[in-house]
DNA sequence: GTCCAGGCTTTCC
DNA sequence: GGAAAGCCTGGA
């Protein structure tokens, strides 16, 4: 990925980036910590940094970082080494993911931190989007460290596991307001903070094998394990099957209701390794259209 | 071993 | 009042 980068008195101009929107690679699921402000632009808070980037004709005007920050931390977690364009073209064969991917052409898949994205998605379960981002934003409030202000709002980073494992179920219920699921988090978060549970290690594991680690886990199940996989692993052929991605893949692919496992096996059949970038398309797409409901 | 119904907290639409 | 980026348990 070729971009240019110009430095001006308070923030970078990113010129040439190609495949990105920030309204699509925030508002397409995979992320619960971001605002969108009132000119449009976008706020948000990845392990305890902000930014704010503005899309401004065919550039890209960020704030709160610095060149070295940028190209130490923020290519990396937009994933600007890879080529989106390649990706696009190939799963674009498939007459309704050229659809999907003409409707959210400039998602990207983010490398979040992975304990922030375990307990992001464990609160996922039945819940809703704007509910989740609720929760994980009392959490940090609560337990994280103060960043800074941004345009009247306080900006905490995401807490480390020890801060929530010291907490009661009770306690964690009744103050991010998360129901039956505030025994898994602390039960997660405790695992991880005394060593029992090795989170690093993942990286260097394959996605079945990832899967099978984290489906141990309370509160990770087929589902979760999947967008954990693909959104802090980089595991591209994680293919999570959600209510939407059960709608459109009835919808469009099998023209019938289809069992757990057709749905589950599908992405691998229809898309390999790139069935995680597909499911994206496909779940940004379903969603925003309403497709199925 | 696999499959499935019912229950789960709370809020949003 | 039903639904929500599901998981867990128990029983067939």
């Amino acid at each position: 990925m070729t971009y240019r980068i110009e430095k001006s008195r308070d923030s970078l101009i990113i010129k040439g980036l190609k495949d990105f929107k920030p309204s699509h690679i925030f508002e397409c699921g995979q992320c619960f910590r971001w605002k969108r402000e009132d000119d449009n632009s976008y706020t948000t808070i990845a392990s305890g940094r902000v930014i704010n980037i503005k899309e401004e004709d065919h550039d890209f005007i960020v704030k709160g970082t610095t060149l070295e920050d940028w190209n130490g931390f923020w290519h990396h977690y937009f994933d600007l080494d890879r080529d989106y364009s390649k990706i696009k073209k190939k799963l674009s064969k498939d007459p309704i993911l050229d659809e999907a991917i003409r409707f959210g052409y400039g998602m990207r898949l983010l490398n979040q931190d992975p304990y922030e994205t375990i307990i992001s998605f464990i609160i996922s379960a039945n819940n809703q989007i704007p509910r989740i981002k609720s929760a994980v934003e009392l959490i940090s409030t609560d337990l994280g460290e103060f960043i800074l202000n941004y345009n009247g709002k306080d900006y905490y980073s995401f807490p480390q596991p020890d801060k929530l494992a010291s907490k009661s179920e009770e306690y964690i219920r009744e103050k991010y307001r998360v129901g039956f699921r505030a025994d898994r988090i602390r039960e997660v978060s405790r695992r991880i903070a005394q060593g029992e549970f090795d989170h690093q290690c993942i990286f260097d594991f394959d996605h079945k094998n990832g899967k099978e680690l984290l489906t141990t886990l309370p509160g990770v199940g087929p589902k979760v394990s999947d967008c954990i996989l693909l959104f802090a692993y980089d595991k591209s052929e994680a293919f999570p099957v959600d209510v939407w991605v059960k709608r459109v893949m009835e919808y469009f692919y099998f023209k019938r209701n289809a069992t757990k496992r057709e749905l589950e096996e599908s992405g691998e059949k229809l898309f390999g390794d790139l069935a995680g970038f597909a499911q994206q398309y496909l779940f940004y797409y379903a969603r925003e259209m309403g497709i199925g409901k």
